[in-house]
DNA sequence: CGAAGATTGTATCCCAGTAAACAAGATGCC
DNA sequence: GGCATCTTGTTTACTGGGATACAATCTTCG
């Protein structure tokens, strides 16, 4: 990815949340594939198969809205990697319009192929930002969009 | 559009910055939508609309590279803004392969059209957040992508 | 100078993701 | 029960944006 020009007044979009956002998203993708290259892994697959190995028989609606895919494309998605074998999916007798996604045994051995690399990612996503300013980030990130923190024992 | 499910645990990806960021990103899009609805406008379409309007002449390369937009997809935006009657094209004699971008008089007009919409859509886009939450929020992410901080007089 | 290489915009092809319409099943309401 | 309405997944058609290859121009360096 190539940088920034710094020759360029940004106007009234340096305080748009909305386009930083934009940016730092791209940045992410390019370290993404930066650092998952050779794993022939794509951002929303792998998005997918983590969630599926945390939530095994979720519904396929429910997985799509909780990841921001719209359910035809979950369809696409899904059906690929039920062809290579990665996921199985089922019909629940309470509501037969519905169908649950579980992985396969090579699904999860996917996700455990792929799980090293992401967490070396993790900390490469963040190489520009002090630890403290990445939980920061993090946080309001979370809050803004209205999602939970994660492992927050509440006594 | 619609909220998360709360009843999902969505694992490591609750860590991960690029996913936190492509929520965000989803979000501010909606965002967008919302309070820009009727205005006919895109946010490409706005961004490159506001960096003419402060930088005039500035080279269409130099333009995507600001916004982290495709050159093929520019020329394309471009031509269709000019085919409006918002912007005009020009070659500087210095090198006859460059494109100087300029805003017409109905560009100039279009942005200050647009401008109290944008205005007043950015305390839109952070109202979950205090205002020290989105000025830090703000700040980190330019960090994160390496853009200067605007306005700050360096004594 | 002049040939090799880099930069700038463009045309073409291609694909991830969306919107809209649909079919099958569930649910509510009388 | 039975009709209207909502959900859930799927299909089809389309579009925004990227990858690639190219032509024209500029630059570098012999």
């Amino acid at each position: 990815m190539t940088d920034l020009p710094d020759s360029v007044d940004y106007g009234p979009l340096s305080e748009s949340l909305g386009f930083l956002l934009r940016l730092s998203q791209l940045r992410a993708f390019a370290d993404f594939f930066d650092g998952m290259a050779g794993l022939d892994v794509h951002p929303g697959e792998l998005s997918v198969l983590l969630v599926l190995s945390a939530n095994p028989g979720i519904r396929q609606g429910v997985l799509a809205r909780a990841l921001t895919i719209k359910r035809a494309h979950m369809t696409k998605m899904v059906r690929a990697m039920e062809r290579d074998g990665l996921v199985s999916r089922t019909v629940p007798q309470d509501d037969r319009r519905a169908v649950e996604l579980w992985l396969t045994d090579t699904g999860h051995a996917r996700v455990a192929a792929l799980r090293p690399a992401f967490d070396t990612q993790q900390p490469r996503e963040t190489a520009r930002l002090t630890p403290d300013e990445t939980t920061t980030l993090k946080r309001l990130l979370r809050k803004h969009i209205g999602l939970k923190e994660p492992d927050t024992p509440c006594p």
